[in-house]
DNA sequence: GCCTCTTTTTGAACGTGTTCAAAAAGAGTA
DNA sequence: TACTCTTTTTGAACACGTTCAAAAAGAGGC
């Protein structure tokens, strides 16, 4: 219903009817609205597992395989592309159980990251150290900022997406590559003890 | 008021008392209240640009005019970080007015990427060609990402974020410097083409 | 079948943001 | 002062998400 008539079209009072239920029952079920809206994302997450398998199975080039899961996941997103806007509305509250920095979201959070561990585990370039321990996570923030893209992306097909996850994919690799060089390590010395310091739990 | 009681447990029937007039009359003003939130990032817009006036006139050190400008965002926001989710909140629906992507909002989004242009243009470092052209608004993400962290920031005086301005604002001008060299020639070639690419408008 | 406990369902009611027709107030002109 | 037009104000009403006490239904034991 979500996606025929969007979010704000869609009350609590019309799902209920179309489930044949009262209105009072949906809040049984579901905590709110938001947490229903959320339920499709964690849905469109357990897909884009399912979905990368096969690929991490296969392919070990690790431009191919960060580009491959990258996509997969606008793809499998792209059924709920119509009311994206409003799922990052909801998650965008820092405060809310559907943030994806809470606690709540920890699972979901957690999953994602070990998929893009594997990412890099599993390909034939080889990151060790330091660098292998915060870069699956920090991937896991680039995918954040392809999907809040991707969020505002009004391109046909979402094709500007798809355009920006090839190249950065490939500076991303490009970077992670340079990284053991010589002039590079300090810098990216610096940038692993940054995220560290700032990962540390709070006083 | 939202100081003092929060965003939710400001009600319009609150404000409306507050400033003595009715309920109706507060919409006459605001047309919601996320409008009336955004008033207050309106300020503290206002008030960054202010506050950068000083600095930007008397440091030609381009790491330090960015650390300083980044610096002063997030203490002309600091009295609004106790509801600062909730702007977040509001402007995170890509369809709104509010959002910071949107026409609406373009005025603010320009001026900013002016103060961040004047940042780049009154330094000592000199900075040239296309790359001249896109990172005042390269800046202006970068400094979109800063208040995003903000926004979760929970340590004490937000100092995470200080250090994070402080540690990204030296990689960021380092990048800026080594752009030139010949083997970062054709990498940052290729991520202005993006740029321009993306931000082309659509068909 | 009856009893007890648990789970599911209900629908009236609530609080909040918002709308809007009508009234009131303000401003300018003759 | 009266009239006209514009702006501001009002308060009842609305829609929506949500709550919750009570009722209904289900499940298990005797």
């Amino acid at each position: 219903m979500f996606r025929e008539r969007g979010y704000d079209a869609t009350t609590m009072r019309a799902i209920a009817n179309e489930a044949g239920v009262s209105l009072g029952n949906t809040y049984y079920y579901f905590a709110s609205k938001d947490h229903l809206i959320h339920a499709y994302y964690a849905r469109s997450h357990q897909d884009h597992l399912a979905a990368c398998d096969p690929l991490l199975e296969s392919e070990t080039d690790l431009k191919n395989r960060l580009i491959g899961v990258l996509a997969a996941k606008i793809e499998t997103s792209q059924p709920y592309h119509h009311f994206a806007g409003q799922l990052f509305k909801t998650a965008a509250d820092p405060k809310s159980p559907l943030s994806p920095f809470s606690h709540e979201s920890a699972p979901v959070r957690l999953e994602s990251i070990e998929l893009l561990t594997r990412v890099v585990e599993g390909s034939s370039t080889k990151v060790t150290g330091k660098l292998a321990q915060e870069l699956p996570e920090l991937l896991w923030t680039y995918q954040m900022g392809i999907i809040l893209y991707w969020i505002h992306d009004d391109s046909r097909d979402c094709a500007r997406t798809y355009r920006l996850i090839e190249q950065t994919g490939d500076l991303v690799v490009r970077l992670v590559r340079v990284s053991r060089l010589p002039p590079m390590r300090p810098l990216v010395s610096r940038a692993l003890k940054l995220v560290a310091e700032l990962r540390a739990p709070l006083p």
